[in-house]
RNA sequence: CGGGGUGUGGCGCAGUUGGCUAGCGUGCUUGCAUGGGGUGCAAGAGGUCGGAAGUUCGAGUCUUCUCACCCCGACCA
C-alpha cells in the first residue's frame, strides 16, 4: 500500500497536499502564491473545460478574448466593485527595465511610468463593460453571451494548491440583456448549468442557493452559489452567477434603444468556476491510497498494467493488452496501456491509485491462457477476474457504476453530514463536528457578522426553493421565516 | 500584516555542551538476480549546510541582520 502518505484522520490538510505532490497535480512555484500545474493536473482541468464549454456553447454562448490589464480608471467606477477588490489587484506601473547604472542587474526604468497605471485582471467586469458600450446601440444587439476562458490574479494572503492561488485560471461569462427577466433568467440558467456539471461530471451534490448582501459578489445585484460540502465537513463554493442589474451598465453607460424607441440601461450577468474545482474533485471523493477520480473527468479512465517475468512472456501478453486496448478506445474510453519495462507491475500499481485512475486492468501469463483479465476499480478497490470477449462492455458499465458509486457516495456524505439547528448551543456543537446546518437567521447583516465572530461559520446561502418556515433566530431569538444553509467554508 | 515553526545531496530528515573526511532513509546510475501490490543484493554519482556579516585556533552548531517557505489568525473564489 502507499507508504508517506497521510491520511484524512491524522492531518487532513497535509493528506490534500500530499494528494496534489504525489498524483502530481500541481506544485508550488518560485512565485509566491503561484502553483505550477502539472501535466496531470491540468489534463483534469482540460477535461472540466470540455465539458462545461459544451454546455455553455449548447446554451447559445460564444468565446471570446480580453485584455489582462485594466485601466485602474475603469476599477474606480463602480463603487462596491472597488471596495472589494482594491486590497488584493496587482498593478502594472512600468513599461521597461534597465541594467543598473553601477552594474547591480536589471531595474525598473523609472522613466518608463506609465500614464495610467494597469491592474492586472481580479476578473474582467469593468474592461468587458467598456467595450460592450461599443457593441450595444438597440435592442437588436441583445442579448449578448459570452464566455472568457482566461487566467485572473487575486493578490491573496495565504494560498492553498487550487483552492486559493494568487493566480488562477477560471472562466468568466458576461452577458448582456434587453430586460431584467431575461437576466435573471440566464443567471439561474447558468447555475443550473454549473449545479448539473457538479452533479454529473463531479459527482459532486451541491446545493442552489442565493448569497447574502455580505457574501455578494463586489457589485452584483444577487449573487448566486452552488455550494458543496468537503470530507473534512467544510464547505466550499464551487461556482457563482451574478445577477449585475444595470449596475455595471450605468457607469460604463451601456444604453441601448427598446423596442418603444426609448433609451434605456443594459441587464448584465457574470458566472464563473475556477480551478479551484480541481481542489473540489480532490476533497470530495479521494481516500487515505490517494486521489480518486470520477470517469467522466479521469484523463486516463482505464489504465492496462502487463505482467510477465520473460521477454516472450512479455510480448504475449502485450499482444492481448492491445487488443483489449484497441476494444476499449473502440468504445471512446481513454486508455493508457503502461508497458514500461522500466517500471514493476506493482509499482504501477500504485501509481495508478494514487493517482486516481477508475480502472486498472493487470494482465499476465496465467490471463493469457484463460482468456481473462483482473479487474480493479479505484472506488471500492475491488478486484474481480473477467473475460476478455466482452471486455469493453463490461468496462462501460463498471465506468458509469463508478460515477455512479462515487455521486451516491458523495450524496450519502453530505446527507449524514447536515443538520438542523435550533438552538446556539446545538449550533456550535455541531460546527465543531463540521456539516452543514440548516438554522434559522433574522435576516440581519449584524447577526450574520457576530455569528462569523464568534463561531467562524458564514451563511453559505440561502437555498433556492426553501420551505418558508416559522421560527426564531438562533443567534438574536428574533423572527424568522425560513432556514438558511450555515458552516464554516474554505 | 500579527503569532508560531522550518531552512543540511532531487525529496524526507539526523547532526549532542562549537572539534576529525557532514551522516541516514528514499530517489538516481550501473551490474546480477527478481517480476500477479512500491523487489533483493552489490557498486557508484550527487551537498557553497537558505544568504550576508560577526565571535573563535576552529561554525551545520554561537550572535546579529536578511531572505524564503510552512502552519495559526485578519482577508478572500
Amino acid at each position: 500500500m502507499a507508504k508517506d502518505f497521510s491520511t484524512r484522520e491524522e492531518n487532513y490538510s497535509k493528506w490534500y497536499n500530499d494528494i496534489v505532490q504525489k498524483a502530481e497535480l500541481a506544485e508550488s512555484s518560485a512565485v509566491r502564491g503561484c502553483m505550477v500545474i502539472k501535466p496531470y493536473g491540468y489534463s483534469i482541468w482540460e477535461k472540466m473545460q470540455g465539458a462545461l464549454d459544451k454546455m455553455f456553447k449548447d446554451t447559445g454562448h460564444s468565446n471570446a478574448y480580453f485584455p489582462i490589464f485594466i485601466p485602474k480608471s475603469f476599477f474606480s467606477k463602480e463603487a462596491d466593485h472597488v471596495e472589494g477588490f482594491a486590497k488584493e489587484c496587482a498593478v502594472v506601473t512600468h513599461y521597461r527595465l534597465k541594467n543598473h547604472p553601477e552594474g547591480k542587474g536589471l531595474v525598473v526604468d523609472e522613466s518608463a511610468q506609465l500614464e495610467e497605471e494597469l491592474i492586472i485582471r481580479p476578473t474582467s467586469e469593468t474592461i468587458i463593460w467598456d467595450t460592450y458600450r461599443g457593441w450595444i446601440q438597440s435592442y437588436r444587439d441583445l442579448p449578448i453571451l459570452v464566455n472568457q476562458w482566461a487566467n485572473v490574479v487575486r493578490w491573496e494572503m495565504r494560498t492553498r494548491m487550487f483552492l486559493r492561488t494568487a493566480e488562477f485560471l477560471w472562466q468568466e461569462g458576461h452577458t448582456a440583456h434587453a430586460t431584467k427577466n431575461e437576466a435573471i433568467e440566464e443567471t439561474e440558467k447558468m447555475l443550473d448549468v454549473y449545479s448539473d456539471f457538479a452533479e454529473k461530471y463531479m459527482a459532486v451534490p451541491v446545493i442552489k442557493g442565493i448569497k447574502t448582501a455580505n457574501e455578494r459578489f463586489a457589485g452584483a445585484v444577487e449573487t448566486f452559489c452552488i455550494e458543496a460540502l468537503m470530507q473534512d465537513g467544510k464547505a466550499l463554493q464551487a461556482g457563482t452567477s451574478h445577477f449585475l442589474g444595470q449596475n455595471f451598465a450605468k457607469v460604463f453607460d451601456v444604453k441601448f434603444t427598446n423596442k418603444d424607441g426609448k433609451l434605456d440601461y443594459v441587464w448584465a450577468t457574470s458566472w464563473g468556476v475556477s480551478t479551484r474545482l480541481v481542489g473540489a474533485l480532490i476533497m470530495a471523493h479521494s481516500d487515505d491510497n490517494g486521489l480518486v477520480l470520477p470517469p467522466k473527468l479521469a484523463p486516463i479512465q482505464v489504465v492496462i498494467v502487463p505482467i510477465y517475468k520473460s521477454q516472450e512472456q512479455y510480448e504475449a501478453v502485450c499482444e492481448k493488452a492491445v487488443q483489449i486496448e484497441e476494444k476499449l478506445k473502440s468504445k471512446g474510453i481513454s486508455v493508457k496501456f503502461d508497458n514500461r519495462q522500466t517500471h514493476k507491475p506493482g509499482w504501477k500499481f500504485n501509481e495508478y491509485e494514487f493517482k486516481g485512475v477508475p480502472v486498472r486492468i493487470a494482465i499476465g501469463p496465467r490471463d493469457v491462457e484463460n482468456n481473462s483479465v483482473e479487474i480493479a476499480r479505484r472506488d471500492t478497490l475491488e478486484k474481480e477476474t473477467y473475460q476478455i470477449s466482452d471486455i469493453e462492455n463490461k468496462v462501460m458499465h463498471l465506468l458509469d457504476a463508478i460515477q455512479d458509486n462515487l455521486y451516491q457516495k458523495a450524496l450519502a456524505f453530505r446527507e449524514d453530514n447536515t443538520y438542523k439547528a435550533d438552538t446556539w448551543e446545538e449550533f456550535c456543537k455541531i460546527l465543531d463536528k463540521g456539516g452543514f446546518i440548516y438554522a434559522h437567521w433574522d435576516g440581519t447583516d449584524e447577526t450574520e457578522q457576530k455569528i462569523k465572530e464568534e463561531t467562524k461559520a458564514t451563511i453559505r446561502c440561502i437555498p433556492l426553493n426553501n420551505k418558508m418556515e416559522q421560527g426564531s433566530c438562533i443567534y438574536s431569538g428574533k423572527l424568522s421565516s425560513q432556514r438558511v444553509l450555515f458552516a464554516r467554508a474554505y
